[in-house]
DNA sequence: ATTGCAAATGCAAATTATTCGCATTTGCAA
DNA sequence: TTGCAAATGCGAATAATTTGCATTTGCAAT
């Protein structure tokens, strides 16, 4: 594995394919969870790279775009990108340690049917987020998260 | 309408009924939509009031704490905030034009349990936020979003 | 292969939302 | 009425993201 190119997904979305490009979206298509911008700067330059910080920013505003890759604003702060495989994610994030997981399943597509009905917006996407314990913390907390 | 007090609410959750944070309650109380920190600012100077920005925030931080608000990082930027009448609220908020509206239902209380069960977190809240064009945008746009 | 140019990058400075430090003011309990 | 902790105002500080511009680079056409 690391080593493959995506050369021709550039290609094939009209977008040149530059080192960069192959480096950032090899490092989300290798995570299994959704990365800051932050996360993938310091995880290219151990894999010995000087990236700009900017040329992340704009790569990654070029991937989502053209759809390849989902940003997520789950925090208030950082957004998180993953790759876009079959379907966009939802996520669960631990509101004590910051663990994001990425949700395959999507529970709305029909109510999405009937809110567009309702509301006669034309709906084109939605997010949907979960905040709680992961079973790490609930451990830790045992017994005194009442108030 | 306009001039009622919140005393009494902010007494029961312990905090001091301050003039500004009467303001700030009163207008996100009399709006229908969710209001970002800068409008609640530019609101109460039409109202005559000099009120520091960081105030405002320092309020809301409050308020949310206490439940008595909530809290949306909808967009990329900026947060929207709105009371909490009886049950969070979820949102739609028009692509073309920016509007956007709370939504009173929520369709995934169920799937959260199964979610709990499937995952083993502890789940305290959610956010669910669909984006699309709202009736107006839709038909300014009547004809021309294909690709 | 070589060349030319638009697209992409790097760097630093700018922007924007939000937070923080600290001196001053103010609600409210005694 | 008084005292003091809590709240406010102001400006400066942060932190994430964007932008301007000069330089580099992919790649299509030669």
């Amino acid at each position: 594995m690391e080593s493959k190119s995506y050369t021709e997904i550039f290609k094939k979305n009209g977008i040149k394919a530059t080192k960069q490009r192959e480096l950032v979206f090899g490092l989300l298509t290798d995570s299994d969870v959704p990365l800051t911008v932050e996360e993938i700067y310091v995880g290219l330059m151990e894999k010995e790279k000087n990236m700009s910080l900017s040329t992340i920013y704009r790569i990654l505003d070029v991937f989502v775009e053209k759809g390849l890759v989902q940003k997520s604003n789950i925090t208030d702060n950082k957004a998180v990108y993953e790759v876009v495989g079959m379907g966009h994610k939802h996520h669960i994030i631990c509101i004590s340690c910051g663990k994001i997981i990425a949700l395959d399943h999507c529970p709305i597509k029909e109510y999405e049917k009937a809110l567009e009905k309702e509301t006669e917006f034309e709906i084109t996407s939605h997010k949907l987020v979960f905040f709680g314990y992961c079973p790490e913390c609930k451990k830790k907390n045992e017994g005194d998260h009442g108030k």
